[in-house]
DNA sequence: AAAGATAGTAATTAAATACTCACTTTACTC
DNA sequence: GAGTAAAGTGAGTATTTAATTACTATCTTT
């Protein structure tokens, strides 16, 4: 049985759909996603995209629920087990970087998305993931701060957007260098300044 | 006279379409500026923007070196008189995100041109921003080595990228809160993270 | 195997968009 | 003030795009 048949059940249609969409915005610019390029990836015409969606943005819906899925899943199995809370935000901050690497669509589609002028589903999305996102963060911080391993003194608000500011900007180095490779290559050298940044002088 | 009268000499009307699309991009997702809306807004027909620009793509690569001219002056002005290197890096800090604050679409423009697949020349204009940003801030960091403010084993590269990085953060969390003076709120509080992070143990 | 439901096709539509062009209006020069 | 060049108008065009629809192919169930 090949992968993809001519006939697929919907559910199974709506994943290979995401996919699709997660592979191309790693190719192109996620605004220039047209339902005729999703369509003609997937090996079908484009009108059959919306026996499975209602529009557009539904299918942009669907792949922010995917990525908030998967985002956040791997970052929480990253940070179980680790023993310190700063072990623990290393460990997140290199599983995402993973992650992006292996979709490198991703933070292309989120910053799209949230730029937005319109109040979309998609958007809505997005916003959630990164609230979620930063109140993960948050919590490490505490734990951080109480036993001692985070500066006390340290502002969690701005810990958290540099956090996520620093993984946009190795994002944005390797869109110039045009090479994802150069992200995880550099992400633990500029994690190493983060953390010498929140942790407490010694 | 009024500022825009109905005739305007070519430079100057070339500026002032320049400026608007500036001012749209902190309104509307800069993918979604059209060159109708422009011609809108500058109370033109649409038309008459092709008698000053070749096409679409030129009024855009107009934008980028308005910018790349602005932005660099202002960073260059924001470093000049200031004794030390780390007093320099937070002054040229400061300047840019003033600069981000006062024009809130520019940091989503310049991203919008990066991902871009194909090679345009506004998008070329970007590239070349970025690379005088990051050579100017190593020359910096070079300069806080020798006089030991900064950490003598930083990596250069790395730190030009959190830096960006943070600015990217910020960005950010304002489209995230919808607010623009948010940025300008939290960028000391950040700023003293990153600096924690590169200057030398004392 | 028949029947009903599900998934896909191919052609079409309406709206949006970048760009063009023949013509008109405005501003400057002699 | 006439003549001219520059700037703007308004009505186009070709193309792209999301969404619709009448029809067909394929699965599933009894």
């Amino acid at each position: 049985m090949s992968v993809s048949s001519k006939h697929l059940p919907a559910e199974e249609r709506r994943m290979v759909t995401v996919e699709t969409v997660v592979k191309l915005a790693g190719e192109q610019n996620p605004s220039e996603i047209t339902t005729a390029a999703i369509a003609k990836r997937m090996g079908l015409t484009q009108g059959a995209l919306f026996r499975h969606f209602t529009n557009k943005d539904a299918i942009l819906q669907a792949v922010m629920e995917w990525v908030a899925e998967r985002l956040l899943s791997r970052l929480e199995k990253a940070v179980h087990a680790k023993s310190s809370p700063l072990a623990a935000l290393e460990s997140m901050f290199m599983a995402h970087v993973d992650f992006i690497t292996e979709h490198p669509g991703i933070p292309r589609m989120l910053f799209g998305e949230l730029q937005r002028s319109e109040e979309t589903a998609a958007k809505r999305m997005a916003q959630t993931l990164l609230r979620r996102y930063g109140e993960r963060l948050n919590r490490l911080f505490e734990q951080g701060k109480t036993c001692g391993e985070l500066d006390r003194k340290l502002d969690n608000e701005a810990a958290a957007t540099l956090f996520i500011g620093t993984i946009q900007g190795l994002v944005m180095q390797s869109l110039i260098a045009g090479d994802v490779s150069h992200m995880r290559r550099n992400a633990p050298k500029v994690f190493a300044i983060y953390q010498q940044g929140i942790r407490s002088a010694l």
